[in-house]
RNA sequence: GUCGGCGUGGCGGAAUGGCAGACGCGCCAGCCUUAGGAGCUGGUGUCCCCUGGACGUGGAGGUUCGAAUCCUCUCGCCGACACCA
């Protein structure tokens, strides 16, 4: 059933129509050399993995109704789109479906898929600067900024352990191991295998990724704290233990108390450490090799629990405390990381709970050297971890743990036994990737050479057609030697995807251009993005190799803006049925069917009228009842507004002006803030306030026009199609869209007269209209004058009076 | 375990120190109507001695003239990271 039979409003009818319109008048293309300000609006690129579904499109909608709203405010907005088309899922869907599928089809059929149904949405971009990241116009410059990485000593190979499957005999990202087994052989563990990979160091920009969060002051908190923590630097003392027994060898632990470095009473190494096997007496080798293979096969499997058994044996080696003189044993066990720190630890179980555990299931000593300020009574099933006194440390005893644990790096530091020592938990970022459907990496393999870039004339490195691994197409991966001509093998590694979608936003700003990933005259001018929407999953990962990118480029002179993106909102994810809407449950709604009954406008209120957008929201099938009524009752009362029986109502037309004004000052601020939902609470009531009038026999004069213009102005943002189509049937000129954004007259929007709470010790007792800007002496008066306050004084004066001017006043006995 | 977020009617939510429940969904009653899943009017937190009043924002305490809002503790749900020395 159509909603036209009632009011007249035929969605159907309209929105292709104005599509076609907004097309044709090329309304969101974006002119570098425009005199207004820039705006620019992004919204993080999809992956095309499929059609959209209303999940996805929430975010595409906000973005939207930023980017029409900035327009009318008079910006020049820069609102592009792209695809983030490299990646697993092709190859994924293309194996399931028995190979008969190429990752580019399936993609490519994805993005028309998409495009169209960003279309019927009514979500305009400007398509001129659209980019799609596996097409060689685009990764041809994805492999020019890899040399420019590489150039400057930022991408380096190195040996490290990766996922293997020894059915597939094939590398695996982390995201196809399931519970440390294959995803596609369940029945068999996954292996780790020393494999030489590209890595870009992005610890060398740890300080500074940690440092400028303090700049992003208009990201949310929660995404600052999440990438601090994911950076996660701590301060410390790396010291150097010498080893009993081995003249000149040391063991290196980075500790961050090195107030505690007297309670040491035993060492310990991580399976992976260079030592293990240097230090491992003959009569222990085969135990400490068995911690060693057990240790291994462990870390694939899920270990969530937190009471594992720890594996561990003793070396039979044994190092020397330097500040006490002390032997103590040395360990091996899988509680500690090869990747963190120095690989090896000092144990110090009376304050350290995992050494705690460790030492209680080996028995080895505990030995309190901070004395808990609650006394010396020591609980004997866990570590005392918090400060106190320093006690059992020689000369440093007595002192407070915060202040000894300065004086012991400046002891160690003096003794040249070590020094102070920053660590992060940020690793270098490993971006090889043994697939197929990614950007090839731009380097040979020489023989003599070396690894030789591939010069930057020879760009792109075009992936071939054929679909089978890099490694076994011959005629991909035989090549000769940029630098002396011999015979040399092509690298065969892919980039990881993150990579195309580190640098998107700036290929945008000159999409087309031949010579160089991007112009930076043109990107100095439209960046840094004021508006970025998009995920709250893309939180650490995409946002912080952005990050990172930019400062690379910034290093290298070819961006000014220190940070990429100045404004995030993060908005949350649609469920239905209580699960997160996606296409894998089955509980996606499709945009086409909603456009199709109930048309894209109510679609997108209802999107928008869900609730807070940075929240999640459960998807009801039937609430979208209330903004379709919404759009018919806005026809009616511009179409028809003779069809509202004159039943009488107090409306005035002073009133109508003022809510219009009150309306215009609401609105405004919900979409600058992101309030969508209660942006379409303020229209609806306007609506509401707009029929009362007609019932209420108002005339339809100028103020009458001038609320309904306002309505339609106010609305188009967010429901442009039937924005425009009202707007020429009142006369409008020109496009809705090309419209200038209402000013409101906070005169004509202010009140005369308020509601005053009478409160008689904070318990409400009444409500008095009274002017706006009564005196306190005035409504003291009046409130004491009202019945049921009079009543409860008997006479006599309240001993407090709090007077809150137009709100209230509260007398209190 | 660590960090963070969220708990308000039957439902989505509004109110960020000042009238709790805006706006909408659903539901109830009525009107109109050859019947539409339309439109219009009124109602819709709980309870009571019902022109009024008491209680009410997961729970317990606190600060305040006044708390959904701030503080402490606690319970529940969700998310991120997870042996980081």
């Amino acid at each position: 059933m159509s909603p036209s039979r009632h009011s007249g409003y035929a969605p159907q009818d309209i929105e292709p129509k104005w599509q076609k319109v907004w097309a044709e008048r090329g309304v969101m293309k974006a002119a570098d050399d425009s005199l207004k300000p820039k705006f620019y609006n992004l919204v993080m690129f999809p992956y095309p993995s499929g059609p959209l579904h209303m999940g996805h499109m929430r975010n595409y909608v906000i973005g939207d109704v930023l980017s029409r709203f900035k327009r009318m405010q008079g910006f020049e907005v820069l609102n592009p789109m792209g695809w983030d088309a490299f990646g697993l899922p092709a190859e994924n869907d293309a194996i399931k479906r028995g190979g008969g599928v190429h990752p580019e089809d399936w993609t490519r059929g994805n993005i028309a898929i998409a495009k169209q149904q960003l279309g019927i949405m009514g979500v305009l971009y400007d398509w001129d600067r659209e980019v799609t990241t596996c097409d060689p116009a685009y990764y041809r410059w994805t492999q020019e900024l890899f040399l420019l990485m590489h150039e400057r000593g930022l991408a380096h190979r190195m040996m490290s352990p990766v996922n293997w499957c020894p059915v597939d005999k094939t590398v695996l990202a982390n995201e196809q191991v399931i519970n440390g087994r294959c995803w596609r052989h369940p029945e068999v563990e996954v292996e780790k295998r020393d494999l030489e990979q590209w890595f870009l160091r992005i610890t060398e920009y740890a300080d500074r990724l940690l440092d400028d969060l303090k700049l992003l002051d208009h990201w949310p908190e929660r995404v600052r704290l999440m990438q601090a923590n994911w950076i996660g630097r701590s301060q410390g003392v790396e010291v150097e233990f010498p080893i009993d027994g081995h003249p000149g060898e040391s063991m290196r632990i980075y500790t961050t108390r090195p107030d505690t470095l007297f309670g040491v009473t035993f060492m310990v190494l991580a399976p992976e450490h260079p030592l293990v096997e240097k230090l491992a007496v003959q009569s222990r080798r085969d135990v400490v090799r068995q911690v060693v293979e057990a240790s291994r096969r462990e870390r694939e499997i899920d270990r969530m629990s937190s009471e594992v058994k720890r594996l561990g044996a003793p070396t039979g080696a044994f190092a020397v405390n330097p500040l006490n003189g002390e032997k103590v044993p040395i360990w091996v066990g899988d509680y500690v990381l090869i990747t963190y720190g120095t690989g090896a630890i000092m144990a110090v179980p009376g304050h350290d709970q995992r050494d705690f555990d460790f030492a209680r299931q080996f028995g080895l000593p505990i030995r309190e050297v901070i004395a808990p300020p609650s006394g010396p009574q020591r609980d004997l099933y866990k570590a005392y971890i918090g400060a106190g006194v320093v006690v059992n440390s020689g000369p440093f005893d007595g002192i407070d743990s915060k202040t000894g644990a300065e004086r012991i790096a400046d002891f160690i530091e003096q003794k040249r036994i070590g020094k102070r020592s920053v660590k992060y938990r940020l690793r270098d970022w490993l971006i090889s990737r043994q697939r197929y459907w990614g950007c090839p990496i731009p380097v040979v393999h020489c023989e003599v050479d070396g690894i030789v870039a591939v010069p930057r004339e020879d760009l792109p490195v075009l992936l071939p057609r054929e679909y089978r691994p890099l490694a076994d197409n011959a005629e991909f991966w035989r090549a000769k030697c940029p630098k002396c001509g011999r015979d040399a093998r092509r690298e065969t590694d892919t980039m990881d995807t993150f990579i195309d979608s580190s640098w998107y936003f700036l290929r945008y700003t000159s999409a087309h251009d031949k010579t160089q990933p991007f112009d930076p005259e043109l990107a100095n001018h439209w960046m840094p993005v004021d508006q970025y929407t998009g995920g709250i999953e893309h939180a650490i990962l995409h946002l912080l190799y952005a990050r990172f990118f930019q400062k690379v480029l910034l290093d290298a002179g070819r961006v000014d803006a220190t940070e990429p993106f100045a404004r995030l909102f993060t908005q949350g994810m649609i469920k239905r049925g209580g699960a997160v809407m996606s296409k894998s449950k089955g509980n996606g709604v499709a945009p086409d069917d909603l456009v199709e009954r109930d048309g894209a406008d109510a679609a997108r209120i209802y999107e928008l009228f869900i609730g807070p957008p940075d929240e999640d929201a459960e998807w009801s099938d039937a609430a979208i009842a209330g903004p379709v009524r919404f759009l018919q009752h806005v026809w009616r009362l511009v179409e028809s507004p003779d069809s509202f029986e004159v039943t009488g109502s107090d409306v005035s037309t002073t009133l109508l002006r003022r809510r219009v004004h009150q309306a215009i000052r609401k609105v405004t601020e919900d979409y600058e803030s992101f309030h969508f939902n209660t942006a379409v609470a303020a229209l609806m009531e306007l609506a509401n306030t707009l029929q009362k009038f007609l019932q209420g026999g108002g005339q339809r004069d100028e103020d009458w026009q001038f609320a309904v213009r306002m309505l339609v102005l106010l609305m188009n943002p967010m429901a442009p199609h039937a924005g425009e189509e009202l707007w020429s049937r009142i006369g409008g000129t020109g496009l809705a869209a090309d419209a200038a954004w209402p000013e409101f007259d906070s005169a004509a929007a202010a009140e005369m007269d308020v509601t005053l709470v009478v409160q008689v010790a904070g318990k409400v007792r009444d409500r008095l209209t009274v002017p706006v800007g009564l005196s306190e002496e005035k409504a003291l008066a009046m409130a004491l004058a009202s019945e049921r306050v009079g009543a409860a004084f008997d006479g006599r004066k309240p001993s407090k009076v709090v007077y809150v001017p137009d709100r209230l006043i509260n007398l209190v006995p």
